[in-house]
DNA sequence: TTGTATGCGTTATCAT
DNA sequence: ATGATAACGCATACAA
């Protein structure tokens, strides 16, 4: 078994609690410079760590975070993952990383899931109404959690990307480009009419006196999206511009045109969403919605750590702008 | 404060065993239909989860998994870390993610350092020699670590990716291919003239008798590498062929060379390693060496869950091979 | 079929 | 400056 206090107190013939003052150095705690040595030096020896969960336990903290995402494929939540990973890793936060899928949201598993021992909750990208039981069911009440992205709303802290001005601008551009049939892929999902980019390219659309033509997808995997748009092309003929509702599926889509022998962006004009570091690094130029991702996490993170230490403060929230990118 | 099977059991007057005996569903408890059918629901009525520290206090078990990679910025990293989620969701248990960097193998951090609190360990991509101490003080004795790429050696469970035909293939592709001029683009690091692909760059064009080229990159960074090989085909020239020690610094290079005005496969034939999933989102033709990610990573999550269960099973090693693919 | 007692390793509280 | 004791919430072992 693993060394415990104990193990090293009776080793130096003190008590426990002695032990633990050292190791735990608090500034009230009066401890003789030798039994500091002493402690310090048999616990190195010993090759004592600390139980955590029995801290936890005792102290009501784990030291840990959980961050969640609808999709950890996806190289946009990738990337905001490693952001907060770097974070956290500074501030001595340990992360766990999950999904928040049709598993959380089944109900009749929502007892027999054990519920997540963390501190605090990053939640990306999922507009929390949909989530909030699951939520409740997985998390101890007290962990505060700080909504994040595009679809942020409701009375708990959230850093909230304002999409609006950016699409308008992504979906004229593609108009004042001369675009003719532009396209929308998207992947559906509950309240997917309300999301910023799809009205905005139904309302700029509808100004232009042009036809939405929606190119559905129902996975975020690459291949799948590829294919999607590859048959639609074939089938139906192929759209001059088209807007896609994340990098994602811009790369999949870029591919997907390629294999139908179609080039970007000569034959269509071709923008994504998010500011994923893959789009900068392809031949064909692929405008872009950018996210302030950096700060949008820096922030998150204030704001959970402010939580986290006080959860009196009234709601935090702040509202950062994307930005249309455009590549030629 | 959290309901705890205590105040289930005081509401319904029985014992807290009586409602712990439920909860946990043991078969071979007996229990009265009703009473099993009170607990159950009162328990969900008052929204109960069970705190996640005390269980593992008294069972010893976590239910977390680590996964440690040397960047976890980097995109084949980020590709191997969903694998183990998905695996690992499967199998409801959940991941931490980590680097092991600096911080880690700073000596006088290790006993401020806290034990992480998991059941196993995945590590990848490292030279357990180099890790071997910082792991024995920031894991609990018996979480058993299972180790993973192309640098495993030692006695515990490991899959090792053997690159050592591949790159071969590889760099006897670029001698193949009339090139003049082949640059190895790495990282150098403790140990790494042992690494495979640094050995058979060196063999194979001393075979052929050329020159090596080596191009140092001190950052895993896209931008930097980019740099990099930008400024190095500037002063001193662009190489005809060029082989990278992985597809990060793949693509990266592939953006230095285009800000040098140098074309691929034109003017230069580019070779990566690990067959990451946007090397074939590009349009610029990378061949690379492939790792059988999947199946080593299904392998390492037996491994472990195997060891796990009985950690007195002897050493579980696999062999499999990476492969050359070829991109015209 | 259910209840009681004990202990996991730590920190908090109160004593000395 | 140090020690004794209780408590955190749960599961294990044993009783009834």
């Amino acid at each position: 078994m693993a060394i415990t206090l104990l193990d090293i107190a009776k080793q130096l013939k003190v008590s426990k609690m002695t032990v633990s003052r050292v190791l735990n150095n608090k500034s009230n705690d009066f401890i003789t410079d030798t039994t500091r040595r002493q402690v310090l030096e048999t616990a190195r020896r010993m090759g004592y760590t600390p139980n955590r969960a029995a801290q936890t336990l005792v102290t009501g903290r784990t030291g840990r975070i959980a961050f969640w995402s609808p999709e950890m494929g996806a190289r946009f939540y990738q990337e905001v993952a490693y952001q907060f990973h770097n974070l956290l890793q500074n501030d001595k936060y340990e992360m766990m990383v999950g999904e928040f899928g049709p598993q959380l949201l089944d109900p009749s598993q929502a007892l027999g899931l054990t519920r997540l021992d963390v501190d605090g909750v990053l939640m990306f990208g999922g507009k929390l109404g949909h989530f909030r039981n699951a939520l409740e069911q997985n998390f101890p009440a007290k962990a505060p959690i700080v909504n994040l992205g595009a679809l942020c709303e409701g009375s708990l802290d959230y850093v909230h990307i304002d999409l609006y001005p950016a699409a308008v601008n992504a979906v004229r551009f593609l108009v004042d480009s001369g675009c003719k049939r532009i396209a929308y892929v998207y992947m559906p999902y509950e309240g997917s009419e309300e999301d910023a980019r799809f009205r905005v390219y139904h309302q700029v659309l509808s100004e232009a006196g042009m036809t939405p033509e929606l190119i559905n997808v129902n996975d975020w995997k690459r291949p799948a999206v590829r294919q999607t748009v590859r048959d639609y092309v074939q089938s139906r003929g192929c759209p001059d511009g088209m807007l896609c509702a994340n990098d994602e599926f811009a790369l999949a889509t870029l591919r997907g045109l390629h294999d139908a022998g179609k080039k970007v962006p000569t034959d269509v004009r071709l923008v994504g969403c998010d500011g994923i570091e893959d789009l900068e690094y392809l031949d064909s130029p692929v405008s872009t919605i950018t996210q302030p991702m950096e700060e949008m996490c820096r922030l998150a993170w204030e704001f959970l750590k402010r939580r986290m230490k006080n959860s009196d403060i009234p709601q935090q929230t702040a509202e950062l702008k994307a930005n249309f990118l455009v590549r030629q």
